[in-house]
DNA sequence: GCAAACTATACCGTTAGAGTATAGATTAAT
DNA sequence: ATTAATCTATACTCTAACGGTATAGTTTGC
């Protein structure tokens, strides 16, 4: 019921992004070295960003990364799905399999975590990172 | 970001546990027959249960599981904790050495998953076993 | 005292998480 | 064209957690 740690990264990826100037690029090695992460674990992680459409990367000399769009554009739920895939927080609610044993329709518990998944991913949608950067 | 089998088989235990009539017991291989739960995997997780005060257990010959406390009073955070410890849903809300990198105060992303967090614990514990039965 | 139940530990196999390594492709500058 | 800085792709390693099983022990009612 956590967050990943490539997730907690990406976070602090995209808001460092989010705070340089319209234009600029960030190479990886100063990523890693603001943010204090590892600098290929930082290469590999940000992949999923990139993959995502959330970032941007440029290649060879003078080449790093930058978002691929506004700040205001890009949510914490993004991010998330961008990592991790979609949020479940049940496997009954991924795997119709795992769930339904001897009940007809949906059973309770099955019917009640749909709503607080559904109240989180409302919530992670809810925030984007200039907002975040604001505070 | 997902609750892992344990718990969801615990809700699964504490609603069936629900279901009986008061002062009635069940034995763990009803129990495990009834949710289709792996028989020892059942006796090693509803231990949690027992040691949080949910269920009670009665040993011997005639012994068997039935819950501590009225369903009412029974919240599916109360299960989650009993499983798997507090709600964390990022790192850095659990040990302070992960976040706060170069920002003085708690970084933005901290403080708002802090909120999202606060609303999934209000969430699930705002769920008692005696509505998830009457649903 | 025996059998049916729970309790306590410890073990096992698999998978996911976190991070590292190595080789390759791209680009700018010279 | 060469070189060096940079991202890309893939694969590897180590560890811990997950999901489940096994064995031996304790309690209790008959």
């Amino acid at each position: 019921m956590q967050l990943n740690q490539a997730t907690d990264y990406s976070f602090r990826i995209v808001l460092y992004l989010s705070s340089l100037a319209p234009g600029e690029i960030a190479t990886a090695k100063t990523i890693a070295q603001r943010e204090e992460i590892p600098m290929r674990y930082l290469l590999k992680t940000i992949r999923s960003l990139v993959k995502a459409g959330i970032v941007r990367s440029y290649r060879g000399m003078e080449g790093g990364f930058a978002l691929a769009k506004n700040p205001k554009d890009i949510t914490l739920l993004d991010v998330v799905e961008a990592v991790e895939g979609p949020v479940r927080i049940n496997r009954c609610l991924k795997d119709h399999e795992y769930c339904t044993k001897h009940w007809v329709k949906p059973c309770p518990v099955h019917r009640v975590l749909g709503g607080i998944q559904a109240t989180l991913i409302r919530e992670l949608g809810g925030h984007n990172f200039a907002d975040l950067l604001a505070r």
